[in-house]
DNA sequence: AAATAACTACCTACTGGTCGATAATTTTGC
DNA sequence: GCAAAATTATCGACCAGTAGGTAGTTATTT
């Protein structure tokens, strides 16, 4: 893994745990081994490196889910598949959604990282509408923005009460 | 209003933009126009105005609600009644849930604080059991825990989205 | 020679927090 | 009733620590 790699890595562990102002650049530098003047070299500004953070967070959750017909041609629910993958996150990482964290948070995010947020959600959006669709809902749009809403919830009364047993019954 | 009441006010409006660290000692007391030494005078720490700001939020939260028996008493539906304050604090205050966004950080949170933010969702839990319950719901517990889990996400995603037409189709 | 990836040293701004001092007000003891 | 004592609410000055960011340098690789 390149140093580019780690710091990205280490800023999405904190930035998951207590959002863009929980990561500094001293702090990414010396878990990877560097100094702090390094990391902008990798990463003009702050804003840029929370930026490609979350850019690269959508594209391999997107990644990761795969074409909703295609799943629903293998014989699996492409809704089972995404709320998964949002169990995977909470249970096996412990940490909560990237981009349902700076979400919450986005007034106050350079703009640059704003945009890569809402960029996660309409990507999200238009996965899920076109699930729906293939799972014959009869309101895809409503069910999709209905579906990532209690999900993203979910998931922070979860991990705020920390009780994973919060999460199965939501989605139950 | 009194100087702390003015206090807790500025930094709700703060933490309701950009969460816990959003706000700092320094810009609150030049908002209500005191110097920052003085606002130790009235929280020791930054730990014990958040945290006793989660619970007056906790606390009118609540009470804006009422009971739930006296509203299904009143022919009102206790679920709208709720969905309604969320919906009030998105299109009217324009800010996230206090707690919505301090729970999604609650990782990173101070001991003291993240009790309170616990409190808030287990309160608002139980209200809603009730409030399914008179509702005739199968399965109260699980109702509650969809309904705020639901609120929660929308309003975030609709805040994200800068699209308040999100949150009125996810409740619809 | 040029690009890459790191470094040391430094800057200004801001953070939460502490200190002792200072008025104004309120409570208490005689 | 009144002086002494205590409480309330503020202040200026300061502290150590941390923030993001910059300038110039060095070593390694292409």
């Amino acid at each position: 893994m390149s140093k580019k790699e780690a710091l990205l890595k280490a800023a999405e562990n904190k930035v998951r745990l207590g959002g863009y102002s929980n990561f500094s650049f001293r702090e990414l530098a010396s878990e990877v081994g560097i100094k702090s003047a390094s990391v902008h070299y990798h990463f003009p500004t702050k804003a840029d490196l929370g930026a490609e953070l979350a850019h690269q967070y959508t594209d391999s959750f997107l990644a990761a889910l795969g074409e909703p017909n295609e799943l629903k041609a293998n014989g699996k629910n492409p809704i089972d598949v995404y709320t998964q993958l949002f169990r995977r996150a909470l249970v096996t990482d412990k940490k909560m959604c990237l981009c349902g964290l700076l979400g919450a948070e986005s007034d106050s995010l350079p703009d640059k990282v704003r945009l890569e947020v809402k960029r996660f959600f309409n990507q999200n959006l238009t996965w899920l509408s076109a699930a729906h669709l293939t799972n014959g809902e009869p309101n895809p749009a409503q069910a999709a923005i209905q579906t990532v809403s209690l999900l993203e919830g979910a998931m922070m009364i979860s991990k705020t009460l920390d009780d994973n047993s919060y999460f199965e019954l939501a989605t139950q």
